[in-house]
DNA sequence: CCCTCCCGTGTAATCGATTACATGAGGGTA
DNA sequence: TACCCTCATGTAATCGATTACACGGGAGGG
């Protein structure tokens, strides 16, 4: 493969013409950049950008690690973090955490050793130890989603707050009254929060919601069925399930359909987290829906600010509620 | 940052035996081995990774461009790919191409600049003169999903002929004559197969495909939708639309639902690609299912063998109907 | 005519690792 | 004792770019 010497020679020019061709520096003339470009295509010449790298100390890349690609939420945020950062020249290299603080400490590593200008992280539950440390270490890190308490970092993140309230002053006028939760680990502050303003908004909606009817798992499909299980077994069971995000939700339908109930009649249901196909469900299935482009797109931004050595200060960005008819003869918005 | 003349310097030794130790050469003793380590837990020590792929001219990396993440097929196949990468230790670069050919050659360019050791690409319709240039190169190039025709590049990929094969004999068995497929373009081979085994089979099994029934868009939502709008306005409309893949097949469902059509009473609905959410649609929908996980893994592994000097063949998966209820009376299978 | 300044270009150091080759200590053998 | 071999380690070139600094030539001013 050809190298800058190479075109160099061709050309008729020394190593830092072509340098300076290729860094669009204004201080060469135009008779020499054009002999340099034709050099270049007659080599098919491509730069390598692991040698401007270790030259230059910066890789125009960026670092995601994500829960699960799997997941509607994370593809839909990989999308938005990739395309705003293409367009201010950035490369993102996504690494698959599969919700494990292992495999995310697997990639905090490589791509450290990879030299990324930037780290976006979803963050599991556990302060890992290396991901503590690469924060003191002042390596550019953000939050995405999920925050971990105490540390010193900052996140771009979702308050579904105002829009669970809504979710259950929408629930109280279809008429329910016991309404059950099925959400993720408390120790995720998604998990938590969530949980804490579902038991906030039922309370003031003077709803009745038995210790019995808060279950959390982890954010999986498996456990949302098998919670959803474990509530349909209660002597008296709650006529609405929330699921925490789009998988439990789904989880709940498998159980809920497996048992021949009927949605709403029998059981009504909401999930956190909108996906492309709930509006295609039987019924259409009542979300919260999350500005998921914009956090991924105001993450960068972050990212960016820090790496500039502009102020960069944490994003907090609201859910709106979209009722359709799983929780009864709501509004039909799809 | 922590460098490995630093960890030389603080261990007593030289360079190039923390290099030694980095790269685990049976040539250190034991107590060396051990200061050594000690200098690069104390320094913080992280490896370089630019600098040492600089200089083996390998980064152990490998670059996915795929035609959308947030098509699940995708979404599957790179979370495939990574998984298999990640065991062999190669780290996977994942391009969103958006299914254009410019955005393509955007990724191509840059994966080749960062000197990635192998490019797999789920090629756009049009062979672009950078993919053509990067194949005569001798790039270490692997198709995947969809082939080029006349490039001399190993492919991974899916026939779904035999699969389309027995879903038109189950929609003569469900008493169904008037077939219709909405698909991709003809330009993707993809597009083109899917289209004539459809073709084929309907002859074989003496369907009414009439001309207009068969309307072929761009493997997303919205021409899923048009087509089947143009479909359905037809003086006699078919009894069964196939829907090329799962986003043309969910805008098959948009418009008969906006129409307040029922599945399968008032038109049948069929889908090439799987998804997992199809068994949980009213009523769940009867697909083809592709071995996308194996696929992805198989893309590596061809691309890996070529990268050690193996021989690497194409690789062709069959596909598998999986019936449901979208047709008819089928088998309640899930 | 000479001095300065600027413009375009070249020389060479540098980034942080890997690795071929050199070196020196120690042990075994004749 | 002399020789050779092995083992552990060090020296220095190298990968392909960037860039500070040097330099030569031409223009312009006095």
């Amino acid at each position: 493969m050809a190298r800058i010497k190479d075109v160099a020679v061709r050309a008729g020019v020394s190593v830092a013409t072509v340098s300076r061709v290729l860094n669009a520096s204004p201080s060469v003339s135009e008779e020499t950049r054009n002999r340099v470009y034709t050099a270049m295509t007659e080599l098919n010449y491509v730069p390598n950008a692991v040698a401007r790298s270790l030259r230059t100390e910066a890789t125009r890349t960026l670092g995601l690690i994500i829960g699960d690609i799997l997941n509607p939420f994370f593809a839909e945020l990989a999308r938005a973090v990739e395309d705003t950062a293409r367009k201010a020249g950035y490369t993102v290299v996504i690494g698959n955490a599969d919700e494990r603080a292992e495999e995310q400490d697997h990639y905090v590593r490589t791509l450290i050793e990879q030299r990324v200008d930037g780290l976006l992280i979803c963050p599991t539950a556990e302060v890992t130890p290396l991901v503590e440390q690469a924060a003191a270490t002042g390596d550019p890190l953000v939050f995405i989603d999920r925050v971990l308490p105490g540390m010193d970092v900052p996140s771009v993140r979702v308050d579904g707050t105002d829009a669970i309230g809504e979710l259950v002053g929408h629930l109280k006028t279809l008429g329910h009254r016991r309404v059950a939760l099925i959400s993720g680990p408390l120790r995720l502050s998604t998990g938590r929060e969530r949980t804490d303003a579902f038991v906030k908004a039922a309370a003031e909606h003077g709803m009745e919601l038995r210790p019995e009817y808060i279950q959390s798992g982890d954010f999986q499909l498996a456990s949302g069925r098998a919670l959803t299980a474990r509530l349909l077994d209660l002597p008296e069971p709650p006529e609405v399930i929330f699921g925490g995000d789009n998988l439990m939700t789904l989880g709940a339908l498998d159980e809920i359909r497996a048992r021949g109930l009927r949605i709403p009649e029998d059981v009504a249901l909401a999930s956190f987290d909108d996906v492309p196909w709930f509006p295609h469900m039987n019924p259409p299935i009542t979300a919260i829906s999350q500005p998921v482009a914009e956090l991924g797109a105001r993450a960068v931004r972050v990212i960016l600010d820090r790496l500039h050595g502009r102020p960069a200060g944490s994003v907090v960005l609201p859910a709106v509620l979209v009722p359709r008819q799983s929780c009864g003869e709501g509004r039909n918005v799809s």
